[in-house]
DNA sequence: GCCTAGAATGAGACCGGACTCACACGGGTT
DNA sequence: AACCCGTGTGAGTCCGGTCTCATTCTAGGC
C-alpha cells in the first residue's frame, strides 16, 4: 500500500494566488462575492497547478455525491446491458455517474449491495430486484430518504416509483396466437423461480414479469376453454435443472409440448441449442416463441417470433424518474408500464405441420 | 433538494455507549487497544443505532475508496458486457466496487471520464481506450500514482499493464483458411477507424485489435502471393457510412468480395441483416467470418465460422492485474496476450460454390 | 514498596472542500 | 458628519471518519 502523490487542494491554489483559502474556494466554486482581480488570479493559479476538486470532500459536506447506484441481476444478459445503457445515458446527461452492482439474482447479494450503495452515499438507486425478494432492505433505503426506482418489477408495500414493460396483455396475445395455431400443449421455460410451485395463485409478490406472463397466458387458455398445461411450465430452469434436460423432457414426454416459449433471450439460446442438438426442427416439430427482441432473432432460420419490450426506454424512464426524485420531487409514487408488442415471424406454425415427429 | 435524514455517526454511537469518540472508533474499526467491556458496549450501541460507516468520510482520510473505475466503449456491445462481468466478479471478490463509464468510443468523453474517476478518487482503473486515442490523459493518471490497466489495447510510451487477445496469428489463420478455400477477394468491415487510410503502414499507434488483425491477414496474403484487396477493407463503417451501403458495395462492385469478415458481433449482425435483405446466400454466394464468438453464432443457418477470444478471461486478468497494483506491486508493466482461436463452422465454403451469382 | 512498560482512554488534529461569521471599505443618504 | 448598505475579504467551523498524542490506570519486575 504505497501512498499516492498528493493532489493539489484549494489551499495550494490560494497560496499561489496569494489569497485566502476562502476566497480561492469562492472563485473556484463560483459562489459568494469575488473581485475580478482575485478571480482571475485564482483561476490562473488553478490552471497552472492543474487543480481538480476532490469530489469525495465535496460530497462530504454537500451530502450529495452526484452518483447513482444501479443494481441488476446479470449485466451479461442483454436485457440488463441495454437497460443499463438507457440508465447510463440518461444519468450522465443529468450529471450523474453510475456505480454498478451485479447480484447474480441472489437476494443476499442484493441486500448487501443496497447497503454498500447507501454507505457510499449514492444520491439514489435503480434496482431490478431479485424476483422472489422481500422488500425490507429496500424499505430501509426509503426510510433513509434516498430515492429508489424499481426496474422490471413492482413491489407491494414499497412506495417507490417503478418501471415495467406491459406483459400480461402481450402474453395473452402471444398465447392466443399459439392457440390459434392449434397449440394446446405449450411449454414455458424461465430461469427465474417465482417461489413455490403455486404460480397459479395470485401471490402478493408484487408484479414481476414471470407471474404477469403466466397470468396472461392463463387467461388466453381459460378463454379458449383449454386447460393450462401446468406440467409444461418449468421455472427455475438452469438453476435446479439444466435447460437441456428441461427441453428434452418437454419434447419427449408422453404428451409432449408442441410449442415452447422461452422467458428471455439467454434461455432461448439454450433451448435453441438443445433443439438443434436433438434434431428437433422449428417450426415443423415444435413452434418456438421467445421473450425479448434481439438483433439475431429475426436472422435465424426460421426468423423467431418474439415479444419485444422497450428495454432501453425502460432504463431511460427509470433514470428520469430517479433524477426527478433526487431533484426533490415528493409526489406520489409513479408506476410506469411501457407497451410491449408481439412480433410474428416464422417460428410459430400450425401444430402438426410435420407428418413425422422428430426422433429424440 | 430536500435534506436527507441524518445518518448515525461514530459520535452518536460513542454517546450511547458512554465512551469517547476515539474509543468508539477503535472498537468499530478494530484497531488500537480497547477493553472487552468497552468493545461490547460500543458494538451493542452500533447495533441498536444501526450504525453504518460513511464510506466517503473514510475514503477521505485513508485516501482509498475501495472503488475502481471501468471505462469502456459501449456496454451494450456483448464484448464489453462480458469483459465487464469478468472485471466485476474479480473486483468484487477483492472487495472493490465498480464505477462504470461508457465513452461511446469518443475520445473527448474518455478524457473526461478519466478525470471524473480521478476526482472521485478511484483506487485504480481499467480502460479500453478509444482506438485512435493518444495517451496523454492516461499518462496523467499514471503520474497521479493511480494504477491503470489497459484492456483490448496496448499503448506505446505508456508504462502500464495491458491485457489483449492474440489477434495477429489467429487472423493469419483465418485468412489462410479463406485463401485455402479460394477466396482472394476478402472484405473486412470494422466500425473502428484506425485513423487515415494508411492502415498499411505499421503505425506506432500501439497494439489495437484492428491493426493486428489486418497485419495477420496481410501476412497470409503475402505468403500466398495474393495482393491484399485494400479496396475491400472498410473501416469506420456505421459511422461515416452505413453498414448496409458498405456491404452492398462490397457485394455488387465490379470485382466483388467473395468473402466478408466482420470485425465484431455488432457489425456482423448488420452485415447478416443486409445480406439477407439483399438475398445474398451464405456460403453459396459469399463466405462469412466474424470476430467474437457468441451463443447465436453456432445456431445460425449456416453456423458461422468465428474467431473466438477469451473475453471474460480478459476482464478477469485485467482486474487481477489492477488489484495487484493497488496492493502496491511496483514491478515492471506486464503485457498479457490471451490466446484466441478459429472455430471453423459452415459459413466459409470454397469460392464459387454457387453457379449463379446472387442478384443484387 | 517503588518503578516502569504497556494497556486503556480522551482530546483533538486532520483529510479537502463548503460555508458562516465578523469585519473592512467605499459610496450614497440625510 | 453620522449612518447604512453592499461588496470584498480572511479566519475559522463543519462534514464524519482516521489517527496521533498525551494522560491515566494497571500489572509485573526487582
Amino acid at each position: 500500500m504505497e501512498s499516492v502523490s498528493r493532489y493539489t487542494t484549494v489551499a495550494d491554489v490560494a497560496r499561489l494566488a496569494q489569497v485566502s483559502k476562502a476566497q480561492a474556494a469562492r472563485a473556484l466554486g463560483g459562489y459568494g462575492a469575488v473581485s475580478d482581480e482575485v478571480r482571475s488570479r485564482v483561476l490562473a493559479a488553478a490552471e497552472t497547478l492543474q487543480y481538480h476538486p476532490n469530489e469525495l470532500a465535496r460530497s462530504m459536506n454537500t451530502g450529495r455525491s452526484k452518483t447513482i447506484g444501479v443494481v441488476v441481476g446479470d449485466i451479461e444478459n442483454p436485457y440488463f446491458s441495454l437497460a443499463l445503457r438507457g440508465i447510463y445515458d440518461t444519468s450522465k446527461a443529468g450529471g450523474f455517474d453510475v456505480i454498478l452492482i451485479n447480484t447474480g439474482e441472489d437476494l443476499a447479494t442484493e441486500i448487501d449491495a443496497v447497503h454498500v450503495l447507501l454507505d457510499k452515499r449514492v444520491d439514489g438507486m435503480i434496482v431490478a430486484p431479485v424476483t422472489r425478494s422481500s422488500s425490507t432492505h429496500l424499505n430501509r433505503v426509503v426510510e433513509s430518504g434516498r430515492p429508489v426506482v424499481l426496474l422490471d418489477r413492482k413491489l407491494p408495500n414499497l412506495p417507490v416509483d417503478s418501471v415495467v414493460a406491459e406483459m400480461r396483455q402481450v402474453s395473452y396475445e402471444a398465447a392466443r396466437h399459439l392457440l390459434d395455431e392449434g397449440h394446446t400443449r405449450v411449454g414455458y421455460i424461465s430461469s427465474l423461480d417465482v417461489g413455490g410451485a403455486d404460480f397459479a395463485a395470485d401471490l402478493d409478490l408484487g408484479t414481476n414479469p414471470v407471474t404477469e406472463r403466466i397470468a396472461g397466458i392463463r387467461r388466453a387458455f381459460e378463454e379458449a376453454g383449454v386447460p393450462l398445461p401446468a406440467d409444461l411450465i418449468r421455472l427455475g430452469a438452469g438453476r435446479q435443472y439444466s435447460i437441456g434436460d428441461v427441453v428434452h423432457a418437454l419434447v419427449t414426454g408422453p404428451d409432449p409440448a408442441t410449442a415452447i416459449v422461452a422467458s428471455d433471450s439467454v434461455i432461448a439460446l439454450e433451448v435453441l441449442a438443445e433443439l438443434q442438438r436433438a434434431g428437433v426442427r422449428i417450426p415443423d416439430d415444435v413452434s418456438f416463441l421467445m421473450f425479448d427482441e434481439l438483433p439475431w432473432a429475426g436472422l435465424m432460420t426460421p426468423p423467431i417470433t418474439v415479444v419485444a419490450q422497450p428495454v432501453y426506454d425502460q432504463g431511460v424512464a427509470a433514470a428520469k424518474l430517479l433524477l426527478r426524485r433526487i431533484g426533490g420531487d415528493r409526489s406520489e409514487p409513479e408506476h410506469l408500464t411501457l407497451p410491449s408488442r408481439l412480433i410474428r415471424r416464422e417460428s410459430v406454425a400450425p401444430v402438426g405441420s410435420a407428418e413425422v415427429p422428430a426422433s429424440a
